[in-house]
RNA sequence: GGGCGAUUAGCUCAGUUGGUUAGAGCACUUCGUUUACACCGAAGGGGUCUGAGGUUCGAAUCCUUAAUCGCCCA
């Protein structure tokens, strides 16, 4: 056999670069609007402009490629769009740190340039990432790729700002937002995240008016207590319920404020006397609502202090709180301080400390439009997977707070509005004013998600016109039918989509949404940049195959929990590659002996038990896997296949195969096509998690399929007859059969190869039928001589008794040995107290009277079988 | 502080509506280069399902509670 057609090893790398060239340079996957078919839609997470290829997207993007290439076998249109986001804040991160390197500031550049620059940034380096993903072999269709900044998209964003200021959604207010004073700009607060920091608390005088008294507050920040307008104490605290109705001096301002009394105060915290700073925290702030409290600003956009900060202003914050320090302790109003470790917000883009800063933000009120969505979920029209996720879907949409959707950067889309210069009058069109010299635009640009928001029908075209309804793309794939995303998005991204779905195209945006694992290292921390430990997709690609990594990812990937994981796991999917290789390998290059050496191989082919077992476990697999794949249990997926593949096809049907072959030549040709049509079939069922390398083989398995794709064949339907459970037992008893007598050469170190003589019992006239045809499987699996008896054999032996069979290994070279009799022992006390639970269970009148028939059934053949075992042992014993 | 989830073999996890003498992969032990595969084959050891109560004829599976861990929201 040294012509083969198929090589000794798979070759990912010439692989992959071959196919994927393939795929794109034809095509293939560019999908068209056809209403005649149905359609399978899909848009991508818009990975950022800046992004780089993590294990995260290799996961995310593989679980939508499955059901992409999986759909498409099953004859849908499929239609998968790719694109990215302008990470407003990321990007001009990035930008602005390359200024910086000259020494430069934007603003050196002016709005203009600026925004120009981080363009031609963006066309040289930004999107890495969809390079990236054409090496996972995704099978998106690139001619539909979209940019949150394109024309249209863009177009689309300043429709529903209009649309949605015009009908009052969209407002201005002054709110405490957070405040990033590194990057200058207003974040939501799904953008910053806690941090543990050590601080000290510091105790301050506030002397009471007209009184010798004073109250003593505690702060860590005390140079915000220039802007106080209020110190507030609990209505039940005992110890200052005679101050109602009197002020304090602020000190340093010397200013009169009041004493308030509002249940939010913590007694047991510092002295139970809070100063109310509305300006600079978000509840001093809800205080001061209550009160109507002044709001007094000490802060200017680049964290430091304002005119409203004495001789203080224009010192950044830590300066200015020394400095306040020093003069409070000076002028005798300064207590004491103490160690305190609190949780400081910092911003998740720029790990600048945020300030709550009171501010004009434009708003998205929220609440009205969320109703809708809450419902669409609830009638089960968008189903999450896992399903708890809706639990954690509701709560924030039940309570959902107003969306802050301006941010002060110029990398973005800049809000459609304009104030005249003269009268102040506020203009909000998706056009410009006509007379533009006389207006100024509001300099701010909308938050990224604002345009995320509108992906699933942006990027088909959507225009807020009668144009929309002739729009085809839009009419056919929206809505879409599965998304595939992280958790930590479902607020931020998906359930602002539904929102804006259900108020712009009155439908949907998709059916089913899948929220994947997080994936962790080994040790179960987070992938992360700042920890490297993240392994570099690619290097594994290029180590073990990009179909091993999106193999082994699924594989380790629960529904609902984390994957751990470790560089090793990738042997997982590349071992199961390199088995199912050769499997192929094999079996063609067995076809091309038969072929070529067949002499009477024309016989008539007889689907024996094995046969019928194969056929039974290959639709079952069929079935399991159609189900898995539409509960959204990709990990079983692959598990099913994986199992079937190794344990099933490849350690019996496989070595059976060449059993049977030798020994019927003449069905040998039928045979063979047999087994490699089945083998043909797996790969289909393979190709949506492993691209590349079922392409390879389905290419090799048959001549003249150059210009074709095994992505387009039909993938593996179920025929439901050939499920045959009592096949599967009787298959079942002789693997049993075929295990435990090389169990038993093996206990009794008997070298597989050596040849011994097994006597073999069946227990009655159907075993020994089941037999049939068997038995010389049975001497060359297990290298034996077999004698099938009807009655106990004299000589001397070892024994196991199984259900059906009674196996002894003849031990005429083996020395006698009492200790064989004492595992025959030990077995025999198991049995016997599993036959008293047995009994006790089927005494119980209990028992008998509520459990199923079924079960009963089930116990009393329990009970038979293990009563006969147990007196073949004694038998054997002597007992 | 509130909510959600987890806790099954050394490790990572299965275990569908309660009815198996609790499974897989990896790791481990022994044996093996028989002409697909050592990224392989054969055989084997190893858990009473985090603890405590309860419901039930019967619980890894349902309930209560405690502990530990993780995530989300304050």
């Amino acid at each position: 056999m040294t012509t083969t057609t198929i090589p000794a090893k798979y070759d990912f790398r010439k692989s992959e670069e071959k196919w994927q060239k393939y795929w794109e340079g034809n095509k293939i996957y560019e999908s068209k609007a056809d209403f005649s078919k149905k359609k399978y839609s899909v848009v991508i997470p818009p990975p950022n402009i800046t992004g780089m290829l993590h294990i995260g997207h290799i996961l995310n993007n593989t679980i939508q490629d499955i059901y992409c290439r999986w759909k498409r076998m099953s004859g849908y249109e499929v239609c998968w769009v790719p694109g990215m986001d302008h990470a407003g804040i990321a990007t001009q991160i990035k930008v602005e740190q390359e200024l910086k390197k000259e020494g430069k500031t934007k603003y050196d550049l002016g709005r203009d340039k600026f925004v120009k620059m981080i363009w031609d940034w963006k066309e040289k380096y930004g999107g890495i990432i969809l390079h990236q993903l054409r090496r996972l072999g995704a099978s998106v269709d690139w001619s539909k790729e979209r940019f949150t900044l394109d024309e249209g998209l863009s177009k689309a964003v300043r429709e529903v700002f209009v649309d949605l200021y015009k009908k009052g959604y969209i407002y201005k207010g002054k709110r405490i937002i957070n405040w990033d004073s590194i990057t200058q700009t207003a974040l939501s607060d799904d953008e910053i995240s806690y941090r543990e920091q050590k601080d000290k608390l510091y105790y301050i005088r506030y002397p009471v008016e007209n009184s010798s008294e004073s109250l003593i507050i505690a702060t860590t920040r005390p140079e915000t207590m220039l802007g106080d307008t209020a110190v507030a104490v609990n209505s039940e605290d005992a110890r200052y319920k005679h101050l109602k109705g009197t002020n304090v001096i602020l000190p340093l301002v010397n200013k009169k404020i009041p004493v308030i009394y509002d249940s939010y105060v913590d007694i047991t915290f510092g002295t139970g006397a809070l100063k109310i700073t509305p300006a600079h925290d978000i509840n001093d702030f809800e205080v001061g609502q209550r009160h109507n409290l002044e709001t007094v600003n000490i802060l200017t956009k680049d964290g430091k202090l304002n005119e409203n900060g004495l001789e203080f202003s224009g010192q950044p914050v830590n300066e200015a709180r020394r400095n306040i320090l020093k003069k409070l302790k000076d002028s005798g109003y300064y207590i004491k301080e103490e160690d305190y470790t609190h949780n400081v917000a910092v911003s998740e883009r720029s790990g600048g400390i945020i300030e709550p800063f009171l501010s004009d933000q434009w708003f998205v009120s929220m609440k009205k439009l969320a109703e809708p969505a809450i419902e669409v979920v609830k009638e089960g029209k968008v189903r999450f997977h896992p399903d708890r996720w809706t639990k954690t879907y509701f709560h924030w949409l039940e309570n959902v707070k107003d969306w802050c959707i301006s941010r002060q950067l110029w990398w973005g889309h800049q809000i459609p509005i304009w104030y005249h210069k003269q009268s102040g009058e506020i203009y909000c069109e998706t056009k410009p004013p006509e007379d533009i010299d006389n207006w100024e635009q509001d300099p701010d640009v909308l938050d990224t998600w604002f345009s995320s928001w509108l992906w699933p029908f942006s990027v088909f075209g959507w225009e807020n016109s009668e144009k929309d309804r002739n729009n085809d793309l839009l009419k056919y794939y929206y809505p879409t039918d599965f998304l595939s995303t992280a958790p930590e998005i479902i607020f931020l991204w998906v359930a602002r989509m539904i929102i804006s779905g259900l108020e712009y195209i009155n439908d949907i945006p998709f059916r089913d949404v899948y929220f994947h694992s997080t994936v962790r290292d080994a040790k179960g921390r987070k992938m992360s940049k700042s920890l490297g430990n993240s392994p570099d997709p690619l290097d594994l690609m290029n180590n073990y195959g990009t179909d091993a990594l999106r193999f082994t990812i699924v594989y380790l990937a629960p529904l609902g929990s984390d994957v751990l994981f470790d560089e090793k796991n990738t042997e997982i999917g590349r071992n199961f590659i390199t088995k199912l290789w050769n499997a192929g390998r094999f079996l063609m290059m067995y076809k091309e002996k038969i072929y070529k050496n067949g002499k009477n191989t024309d016989g008539e082919l007889i689907l024996d038990i094995t046969e019928k077992w194969i056929d039974s476990r290959f639709n079952e697999t069929i079935s399991n896997i159609e189900y898995y794949l539409n509960s959204y249990r990709l990990n079983d997926y692959t598990k099913t296949i994986y199992n079937f593949v190794w344990s099933d096809f490849c350690d019996w049907y496989i070595e059976l195969l060449k059993i049977k072959i030798s020994a019927h030549p003449e069905q040998a040709k039928k045979l063979i096509d047999r087994a490699l049509n089945k083998y043909q079939e797996i790969i289909k069922m393979l190709h949506p998690v492993i691209p590349f390398s079922t392409e390879e083989i389905w290419h090799l398995l048959e001549q003249g399929r150059d210009g074709k794709s095994i992505s387009f064949e039909t993938f593996p339907r179920i025929s439901g007859e050939k499920i045959d459970t009592i096949i599967e037992e009787k298959f079942e008893n002789l693997k049993e059969i075929v295990t435990t007598i090389r169990n038993l050469k093996s206990e009794n170190d008997i070298p597989q190869k050596t040849e011994c003589k097994i006597y073999l019992i069946p227990s009655d006239k159907a075993s020994e039928n089941n037999l049939e045809g068997f038995g010389d499987t049975i001497e060359t699996l297990c290298r034996i001589k077999l004698h099938i008896k009807s009655e106990d054999v004299n000589e001397k032996y070892i024994s196991k008794v199984l259900n059906n069979y009674q196996i002894h290994l003849h031990t005429n070279d083996l020395p006698a040995d009492e200790s064989r009799i004492d595992i025959h022992k030990k077995e025999l006390e198991n049995l016997e107290k599993y036959l008293n639970t047995l009994d006790r269970k089927l005494g119980n009148k209990n028992f008998l009277e509520k459990a199923t028939k079924e079960v009963i059934a089930k116990e009393k053949q329990k009970h038979i079988e293990t009563v006969r075992k147990i007196e073949k042992l004694k038998n054997l014993i002597g007992l």
